[in-house]
RNA sequence: GGGGGAUUUCCCGAGCGGCCAAAGGGGGCAGACUGUAAAUCUGUUGUCACUGACUUCGGUGGUCCGAAUCCACCAUCCCCCA
């Protein structure tokens, strides 16, 4: 099976331009393709994975990839979602973004010599002469157009800014650069960029009469239609400081039933007969192939031996007796007259936010110290219970291990 | 430039000058049921020294015994006209 075959089957490709051409070129490693990350955070997170994986996949069947930081746009900082008012991005701060993108893509893809680039469009954006752009890309792009794209449709209620409304001329002149630049023929992107893709390719048949191919990658929503990656607290981070390999390993354990089959399918490498065997899996014979999507995608982003210990940890703390949960210590000073009540002991050890949390937690019997249930708000240990340390649990799934050293 | 409307707790969204830590929904958390799933049911959801106290309703001042509610100014956003 050819990489095109075998995306399709895996369910990644949701648009293409021109699939005959687009077919045969990247079967045959001719592409020079590129995809964008906007340098916002300092790590990327499971959104960016799919994409990642994307040009893995491509790399290995000869393609080059070109990855395209978007430090032009964040200079300029996005004006929309200004409730978090994001601080206008410093060169420092972009690049240091830069620098961490470039240290976890390493993993996936090989920038090694005529391997891959990676380019930042702050180089040709920022240095633009506004009437020298406006005469010549400004006259390729029709208003009427534009405004009848479906990203924008759905703007057209809220209000959109012209700097917004400015985005896929942006994208249309970063594709048409790289085209002259680097002889890059091919764009990928999530399915939501679909018409700022076709912007660029249309910029470059008419600046340069050329063809050049857009496809786009599928979302990848849960069965309520949701992006996946998100959790209540935030993205689910690649960089193992901000979202830990167990927190990682835990939140593909835990996604849904129907939710499964696909995210093994569009984000493992395993062989897809291998997948397809795992079709008519049902009920809870699903909980295994959630323990494999959990590991072989721990293993991709963090290693084989945080992997396994993920793994390890998970199991031991769902099966009852467990002593590799994550460690809190406490010394001496944490305790008052020699104790330490039960709430201060679930707030320190992180386990709650604040001790009004704590004491809900234990007044519904959501808290256990060594598997038995604490429902004393004034419960308290001394040194020599902290001794040999206690596992504190709140709830099913939050387990630490509190020492006193 | 002119006119009008808005700003409430994680989000959406009620809110009569005192009975407002603030309805309702969503989300989150905990419990029951389970398979570390989904669905369902129950409880809970500002903080702390927790039968009480303290700090919240865009910001700053003011009126009042008393303000999320009234007034003034500022900030931001939206709509209509130009």
């Amino acid at each position: 099976m050819k990489i095109y075959e075998e995306l399709v089957a895996r369910g990644l490709i949701a648009q293409v331009t021109n699939e005959e051409e687009i077919k045969n070129m990247i079967n045959e490693g001719k592409a020079t393709f590129y995809i964008g990350f906007d340098p916002t955070a300092d790590s990327l997170h499971v959104g960016h994975f799919m994409a990642l994986c994307l040009m893995k996949r491509l790399q290995m069947a000869g393609n080059k990839p070109v990855v395209l930081i978007g430090g032009g746009t964040a200079m300029v900082g996005d004006p929309s979602g200004r409730t978090d008012m994001r601080q206008m991005m410093t060169t420092d701060t972009i690049q240091h973004n830069c620098d961490c993108f470039k240290k976890q893509m390493e993993r996936f893809i090989d920038f090694g010599e005529g391997k891959a680039i990676m380019v930042n469009n702050a180089d040709w954006l920022l240095d633009l002469n506004y009437v020298e752009v406006l005469r010549d890309v400004g006259a390729c792009f029709s208003v009427n157009r534009m405004l009848s794209a479906e990203c924008y449709k759905q703007r057209m209620e809220k209000g959109l800014s012209f700097l917004e409304f400015n985005y896929m001329i942006m994208q249309s002149y970063d594709f048409y650069h790289l085209f002259k630049t680097y002889g890059c023929n091919m764009q990928f992107g999530g399915d939501d960029q679909w018409s700022n893709m076709l912007g660029g390719t249309e910029l470059i048949r008419r600046k340069l009469g050329k063809d050049a191919h857009a496809m786009t990658i599928t979302l990848l929503l849960n069965s309520e239609g949701k992006k996946m990656g998100k959790t209540a607290s935030g993205a689910v981070w690649l960089d193992p400081n901000k979202t830990t390999p167990f927190d990682f390993y835990q939140y593909w354990r835990n996604v849904g039933d129907d939710d499964v089959l696909k995210c093994i399918r569009m984000l493992t490498f395993l062989p897809l007969e291998e997948i397809n065997a795992m079709d008519t899996w049902e009920g809870a014979q699903l909980n295994t192939a959630k323990e494999i999507l959990a590991y072989e995608l721990t293993k991709l982003v963090h290693g084989d031996e945080e992997a396994e210990k993920a793994q390890a940890m998970a199991r031991s703390l769902f099966t009852g007796g467990a002593d590799n949960a994550p460690t809190v210590e406490l010394s001496e000073s944490d305790l008052v007259e020699g104790a330490i009540d039960i709430l201060s002991v679930l707030v320190k050890a992180e386990l709650v936010p604040s001790r009004s949390e704590a004491r809900r937690a234990v007044e519904q019997g959501g808290v256990t110290v060594n598997d038995e249930k604490i429902t004393n708000l004034r419960h308290s240990f001394t040194a020599d219970d902290l001794k040999d340390g206690i596992l504190v649990r709140r709830g099913k799934k939050n387990f630490k291990k509190v020492i006193i050293k």
